[in-house]
DNA sequence: GATGAATGAGTATTCATTCAT
DNA sequence: GATGAATGAATACTCATTCAT
C-alpha cells in the first residue's frame, strides 16, 4: 500500500513541476512517463486519464498552500500582517517556478485559471475570519466581508502574480486596501516596505 | 483586391463566431471552412496560421468595441455615466453569445485571456481621460490614475463577466469605485438601477 | 484443493454473465476481476489466458445444455416431441439472457458462433440417435441422418434464435422439418401450439 | 473529382483484400496505410473511420455479386439453374480469396456476420422472383416463398461456405431443395454435377 | 493461494500545414 | 484567386500478461 502510494506521489511532484513549466495542455503523457522513467501502463495504472491527473496535482497544491495559509491564521502577528501573508501564501507557483520566470502566460492559462478558481474558494473564509478578527479588534470596519474579500483577492492576483508592478501600482493597491476594509490610512503601509524587502532578495 | 478584402472579412467574421461559441481550441481549420464552404487551399490563402486566425478575430472585435467606447468618450453625458457606459461596451462577447450564455469559461479561457489583456491595453487610456475629466470637473479626485482604471477594469470583468453577481457584489463594487476614484458617496449609485433595469429585461 | 475448484466455478459464472451481457471482446480482465472482487494475479492464477477463460466458460455452458438434452433424450414421450426438446434446450442463452434480449448481434457473434459449432459437435449425434428411434418406430423414414439433423438444428436456429419470426417462419419450419425427416404430414405440427403457448406466457 | 474518386476505389480494394485475408479486427489502419504506400492522413482523407471503411468495403463487395446476380436472373437458362447460378454468384469471398483458403473463421466472423445479413437482404428479393417464375412455369408449387428462399439461403451457406461438404451433404442439399420448393424429384439434380465439375478445376 | 505494481506494444484518430494544378 | 489531395507528427488511452513478494 504504502509502496504505491509513495510513486503516486512521486508521479503527482513530476507531473506537477510539468505543468508549471510547460504548461498543461503542452505536456504529453509521453513527456511524463519519460521524465518518470516508467511505462505507459503504470501511468494509467495510477491516474484514469490526464485530465484526472490535472486535477490531482491541483488539489495536492492548493492543500499544501491552505495549509500555510491557515499556520498564518492562527500565529500571534497582527491582523493585516496576517492578511498579507495568507495573500502571499495563496500565491500559486510563486517561489516553484523560479527556473522559468513568470511562465504562466502563454497556455498555463487553462491551470492557471483552474488554480485561481479553486484557491478563491479556500482563500475567501479564511480571509474573512480574519477581517472578522480585525472588525473586532476595531482596525477594520466593513459590511460585506465576504465580496470585499473576493475583491481584495482579484486585485491581488492581478496586480502582483506575474510580477510585473511598479510604484504606483502598490500606492494604488494598499489604498485600495483600507478603503476596502474600512482601516485607518497608513494601516496596510508596511506592505509597500515587505515588497521591497523581497524585491531586494 | 476588394471582393478579397470582402471575403477575408466574411470568413474572419465566421472565425469568430466559432472561437467564440465553441473556443479557439476546439475549432478546427476543418471545421471553419466547411462553415465557410471553401477549401483548404483558399483558408491558407488568406491566412497564414490559424493562429494568426486568431490575432486577426480578436483585433477586428476589439476595434469594434473601442469604436463604440470612443463614441461614448465624446457624447454628451455625465462622466460618471460615460465611465460605466465605456466599462460596459467592452464587455467582450456580451450580447455577442447570448445564445448560449457564459461560453467563456471551459477552454475559451485561451481566447479570453487574449481578448482580456487587449482591452485593457485599449480600455486604460480611453477610461483615464475620462477620469481626467471628472476630475476637471471636480467630480473625481485621485493620482495614479491609470492604474487606479486598471484596478477598476479587473474587479468589473471580475465581478460581472460571468453575471454571476449578487446584490452585495454590486454594493462592494459601487463603493469601491467611489473610493477608487475619490468620488462623493452616491456619486455612482445609479449603477444599481442599470443593472436592475438591464436585469429586467 | 476443493477451495480453489470452487472459486475457480465462481469465476466461470461471473464470466460467463459478462461475456453474454457484454460480449467476449468487450469485456476485459479488469472488468471479470473488479466484478469477482479479486486481484488480477488471482485471476491469471486460476487461467492462463482470457482466451482460455473464454473456451471454459463455453465447456461449462454446453456441459449444462447438453445434459439437459440427455434427459430429455431419455424421458418418456414421444418421439417428435424430443426433437423439439432437445433442440429447444441446446438454444444458447435462452432464459440465461432474459434481461437485456437478444444480446447475440453486435459483437457477441464471436462468441455465438464458437457456442454455436460446440453446440452443433454436441447436438448432431444426440438427435440422430433420436432420429434413428423414430425411423425404427416407423414415424421418420430418412437416409444421411447426420447430414438432415444438422440441417435441422441450422434453419432451427436462423429461425428462432434471434426471437424475430413470423407465422410463416413457424409453417415453413414445420413443413421442412417433416420433409427433411420423411414424417407425415401433421407429425410436427404441434411445434406451432408449442410456440403459441411459448409466447402467451 | 475523377482523380480522388480512383484513389477510394484503389483504397476499398485493398482494405478489402486485407480484411478477407486476416479479418476486420486483426487488420489496423496502420497495416492498411502500409499496404497502400499513403500517409495516416491520406486514409483519414478518405475514410472517416476505420468502421466506415468496413461498411464501404461490404457496400462495394455486395453491390458487385447483386450486379451478377442480377445478370443471372435476367439470362435465358431454365429456372433451376438460375437459382442455383444466383445463389453461387452470391458466395462471399469465393474464389476472391482463393490464397488463404477458408479464412472465415477466427475473427472474420464479425465481417463475415455483416455481410451475410446484407446478402440476405439482397438475396432474398431477388430469389423470389425467380422461384414465383418457376411456379409460373409449373416447376415448383408453394407458398410462403421468401421464407423458403431465405431458408434456402441459409442452408446453402452453411453446406457449402466453408467449402467442407461431403456426398451426403450435396444429396440432401438437393433433396431439401426439391421439397423446399415443392419440385419434382430430379429437378435438382444438376447441382451435383455442377460441384464435381468445380471441384475438378 | 493471493496480491497488485509494472509493463509496453498496439490502436484509432486529429489537425495544422503544404503545394501542384 | 481557389482548389483539394496529401502529409505525418502527435496524442490519449487500452489491455492482456508477468512476476516478485
Amino acid at each position: 500500500m504504502k509502496k504505491g502510494e509513495r510513486r503516486k506521489q512521486e508521479l503527482l511532484q513530476i507531473a506537477y513541476r510539468m505543468f508549471i513549466s510547460r504548461g498543461y495542455e503542452n505536456t504529453s503523457v509521453d513527456d511524463i512517463i519519460e521524465e518518470a522513467g516508467i511505462a505507459k501502463g503504470t501511468y494509467y495504472y495510477y491516474f484514469e486519464t490526464k485530465e484526472q491527473t490535472l486535477e490531482e496535482v491541483i488539489r495536492m497544491m492548493i492543500d499544501r498552500e491552505v495549509e500555510a495559509a491557515r499556520q498564518i491564521l492562527q500565529a500571534e502577528i497582527p491582523v493585516p500582517q496576517k492578511i498579507v501573508g495568507i495573500i502571499s501564501s495563496l500565491r500559486p507557483t510563486q517561489e516553484e517556478t523560479p527556473i522559468e520566470g513568470a511562465l504562466m502566460q502563454p497556455e498555463n492559462i487553462v491551470m492557471h485559471e483552474k488554480i485561481r478558481r479553486k484557491i478563491m474558494e479556500a482563500a475567501v473564509p479564511l480571509l474573512s475570519e480574519v477581517v472578522q478578527e480585525g472588525i473586532a479588534q476595531g482596525i477594520f470596519s466593513c459590511d460585506c466581508i465576504a465580496e470585499r474579500v473576493r475583491m481584495l483577492l482579484v486585485i491581488s492576483s492581478d496586480t502582483f502574480d506575474e510580477g510585473l508592478f511598479t510604484e504606483p501600482d502598490i500606492t494604488v493597491f494598499i489604498d485600495m486596501t483600507e478603503k476596502l476594509l474600512g482601516a485607518q490610512h497608513g494601516t496596510m503601509g508596511f506592505i509597500r516596505d515587505l515588497i521591497r524587502s523581497g524585491a531586494e532578495r
